[in-house]
DNA sequence: CGGACCAATGTGAATAATCGCGCCTCTCAT
DNA sequence: ATGAGAGGCGCGATTATTCACATTGGTCCG
């Protein structure tokens, strides 16, 4: 009846859904701790016939992982492609935050190949940060001028970017210790709004970095 | 000639060395991903010597666990035992980063335990960051009252701690990423210097915590 | 229009490797 | 000698992977 290619919101191809259990799992409990067992009873399908979509385990891994970064490149492209400026930061942070809340499971891969260093870390690295770092990828408007001569400004980044990944690894744990749903519509505009919070506090902050106890 | 159990710097007994080797594993590669054999081979031994000092593997890793706990949950009964001034976050906040500086395998348990769940997560969560949100634990001098009335406080307290775990959970990504060792003296302090910082901009910062792109 | 053909996709059985773990023996210091 | 601790052996379970085979759906030919 209809192309699958083209198929409008047709059910998802038996490869597709084997991508979505795999995605899950891996996320959650890393690559070699996710059985191939554990990702074909999700399916409903033996594992043996997960070899008629996939080569093996680490192309499985791999055909994830590719989705997934396709989908979380794309607002760092865009950013690419004009004048860092001071508004365009918020909306491109704002951007990722959603991003994340709505598939978590990028960062939770990231954050597991952080860990165990693999053999993928590298790709991730590349594919995510890499690019924030360009020669020409500064901050217009002396915003940031504070970390300018610090040699901080790559560090800073980072850990805006640790800020909104680790809310997404670190979830699980919050549900239980704050008795909220982080992943609710309302935990998002709070984790937004804190965000930007920061954001604004260190834009105004002129103080000097050096702290005492 | 000396107890081990009161020696100065003597050897490390065998249940030492494997409950070292065993942190480090589990830290990187999580409990599943660990083999029994992986720790042996670090320690020297094959691994059916194992059980002639942990039950099994379980009991292992709820050693590694115990004796790491031991260790962080120290600053925080210190931070309990007063009021919580400013400058006492501020000196508490310098001496977690510093633990976690010195041995980063907690926070790596931790993240590992928060991505898969495991039945040991709550564990953690009692002994690390319950104390925290006690009803008594209020920052004083109205520092915070930026928080007070919007019900993000317990959440930007996560969000410091993020800040604090993700630099090492992250840390073998930013050595590629950066070029620098992540454990460096001089990279303590530049982590230091960044979240003082940020913590300063917190505190001074008197606008509101809505924001718009 | 029916039947031969074929490619895609599922299954169960089998294999080799790995792992946790128990059992038994050996060794060595007290 | 005696008991703690190390090694060797091997069982049973799990896993990734292969293979031979059944089923299905669609295509093409007569």
């Amino acid at each position: 009846m209809d192309n699958p290619a083209v198929s409008t919101a047709a059910a998802p191809s038996t490869a597709d859904r084997i991508l979505d259990a795999a995605e899950d799992l891996f996320a959650a409990k890393g690559y070699s701790a996710t059985s191939l067992g554990d990702v074909a009873d999700r399916v409903g399908i033996r594992s043996p016939s997960l070899y008629n979509h996939f080569k093996n385990k680490e192309a499985l891994y791999e055909a994830v992982l590719e989705r997934l970064l396709a989908v979380f490149s794309a607002p760092l492209a865009e950013l690419d492609g004009g004048p860092v400026t001071n508004e365009r930061v918020f909306y491109w942070l704002e951007a990722i935050v959603r991003q994340h809340h709505a598939n978590p499971n990028l960062a939770r891969l990231l954050q597991h190949a952080a860990l165990s260093g693999g053999p993928h870390t590298n790709e991730l690295i590349d594919r995510l940060f890499r690019p924030m770092f360009r020669p020409d990828a500064r901050i217009e408007g002396g915003a940031l001028t504070l970390f300018e001569n610090t040699g901080l400004q790559p560090w800073a980044v980072m850990a805006f970017n640790n800020l909104v990944m680790s809310y997404v690894t670190m979830a699980p744990m919050y549900r239980d210790l704050l008795g909220q749903d982080p992943f609710s519509e309302t935990a998002l505009e709070n984790q937004l709004s804190l965000i930007k919070m920061l954001l604004h506090a260190v834009f105004e902050y002129k103080g000097d970095a050096s702290g005492s106890a």
